[in-house]
DNA sequence: ACTTGGCACTCAGTGTCAGGGAGTGCCAGT
DNA sequence: ACTGGCACTCCCTGACACTGAGTGCCAAGT
């Protein structure tokens, strides 16, 4: 039996249906695409897709439509990766460069990712929990209170206000300035995070209390740096999804502001961190998000700490999407690394 | 002619159109309502306030709906402000008062207001236009690498990394720090400007290219935060607000992705800035918002910096939004004062 | 000068029905 | 293994009639 062929079959359904948004029947598919069999044949290799469950047709008598396996077939085996063009890589990157800080960045590559794809983008903050610390700054603000700013290997910037137990001395200050910065320049997050705790009872009593201050404020900022981040942009886009997806909207923009949903599709990448990710329809656990898919990749640079991707129908063209999210990750990570 | 009914009778469209969506008849007004007149008589009575514009049919043999004008006179004439709870009260300062800085403060009020009012909440950051600079402070990096923080007297942090020419020595950095800070701390964000624009000639000018440097990345960071940021919450209840809006769902996501579009709706408070304003529908300009209507108010304290509020349908409940835009405003004021 | 009940009219919405079209499954024949 | 043919199912559309809600207007009452 020809198994070859049914793929081909498979392959076509799903690009037609992405194309026309309508189930594409036996005839439809032999006008458009030359198997050299008739439509009785191809009738008979679908029925037999549909038994293996990856296809189905919304009622008797409707053109066939893939099923989330479907179309987990045709990202493993049938699609052929779409190469960017010249201009497009071009374009990419020529917006890219233009960001002036970490945040910039974020938001250039957000919006591009959205625009690109006609989808929802996702673009998770580069994450400090493998990363660095790069520095720590105290700034006396005058009477009883000092700014703690700490600053990450990933560019990224924490402050917070703290209130000392009484007026700020600036030796004092310096000479705690320069304690803190010994046990934690150079470290890694946790690591700094266990040795700061040690830190007061190390020092003179007298400032006991205002390195305590200070640690448990760079503790908090530490902490929230870990509270991942994400940004978003083109969430106007799922207006565009199709008359079709107009029921499953609400769902999908819930899930769209519990931020926690969005980082667990970004944190549950491939085994290989900078491959392009697929998660089709029920794939992913959650309700709202059983019609659409997310294609998501790592970015960063050598150690990468963070993810981006787009969301959008199940009904999707996922070799120009997955080619997009991988071509946008892998500048950014360039542009970070530089 | 009865006048004082007339407006009785479109007070009356108003709150049952609110309440039940859908056209309201003059059968059903004077079963729901006491006018101690008949169904004809109250028929006269819309038919008048159809000639001068403040309710329409939808089509022949449909009830009444309010049109903008209508609800502009029901918010400005007839509507009585509903008072809040105590209960409603506690919760709204209970919440706000958990927040641990200025992005929490700003988060929790744009989620709290989207929850209580089950709309789109839209929170402007405090502006640092009428603000002035606490605090500049140059932290070395190591090698010819700077971080530049501005802190702002609304307590928010810019900051930028410059690379300077050469390498960075502390105690000309400490230099820099000190006429940086001169030039700027405590005064108004644009005088900072201009003082800053005439330090580099006034220097070494052996360290000239350092504080060039410097000065442009700050007064990048003081345009930035001129360019205002806005916070969004509760673009999901937008499918909740019936079906009778599917259809413009997107034009009014594509809107919100504007942040200008926002920040101008935000911007343009009324008279006394502290008071709530309420735009309905066509009223401000801005095509895709047509069909919704938007209550916002100042808030910030004495100096009012900033705005707030929620977006909605025109077809929404103006007394209790407002009240509650109202309250969350003023706890908010009250939160930052102090 | 208002108010009222009555009446004719309009029109969206609903249900039913028939016809057309698209698509399928199956079967007998090559 | 493929094909053509055929009967069948089911969606969609348009036509039609009917109902219900709502209106405007008018003549009569207070």
């Amino acid at each position: 039996m020809s198994d070859e062929r049914r793929l081909a079959v498979l392959r076509a359904i799903v690009e037609d249906y992405v194309h026309t948004r309508e189930p594409v029947g036996s005839k439809a598919l032999v006008e458009r695409h030359p198997f050299g069999v008739s439509s009785a044949t191809i009738r008979h290799d679908m029925a037999v897709l549909e038994d293996e469950g990856l296809i189905v047709q919304p009622h008797t008598s409707a053109g066939r439509v893939p099923t989330d396996a479907g179309y987990r077939l045709f990202v493993d085996r049938l699609a052929e990766v779409r190469a960017m063009s010249q201009p497009e890589r071009k374009a990419i990157s020529g917006f890219l460069s233009g960001a002036v800080d970490l945040d910039d960045v974020v938001d250039r590559t957000v919006r591009l990712l959205a625009s690109l794809t006609q989808q929802v983008a996702v673009v998770q903050y580069p994450s400090l929990s493998r990363s660095t610390v790069r520095h720590v700054e105290l700034v006396p603000l005058g009477g009883r209170r000092v700014l703690v700013v700490l600053i990450a290997g990933t560019g990224r910037v924490e402050q917070r206000i703290v209130e000392a137990p009484g007026e700020v001395d600036e030796n004092v200050l310096s000479d705690v300035r320069a304690r803190v910065n010994v046990e934690s320049a150079g470290r890694q997050l946790t690591e700094a995070s266990a040795r700061l705790q040690a830190l007061p009872d190390q020092l003179d009593p007298a400032h006991r209390d205002l390195v305590r201050a200070v640690v448990r404020a760079l503790d908090e900022a530490l902490v929230e740096e870990r509270e991942e981040r994400v940004v978003l942009a083109g969430a106007a886009n799922l207006a565009r999804f199709g008359p079709d997806f107009a029921s499953s909207i609400g769902p999908v923009l819930d899930a769209l502001e519990e931020h926690v949903v969005l980082l667990r599709l970004l944190g549950e990448l491939s085994v290989d961190r900078t491959a392009v990710a697929v998660r089709i329809g029920s794939e992913h656990g959650h309700e709202g998000l059983r019609s659409t898919s997310v294609v998501t990749s790592g970015y960063g640079g050598a150690d990468v700490v963070a993810g981006l991707g787009v969301l959008g129908p199940t009904r999707m063209d996922y070799p120009t999407t997955m080619a997009t999210v991988r071509a946008v990750a892998s500048y950014v990570s360039r542009l970070l690394d530089g």
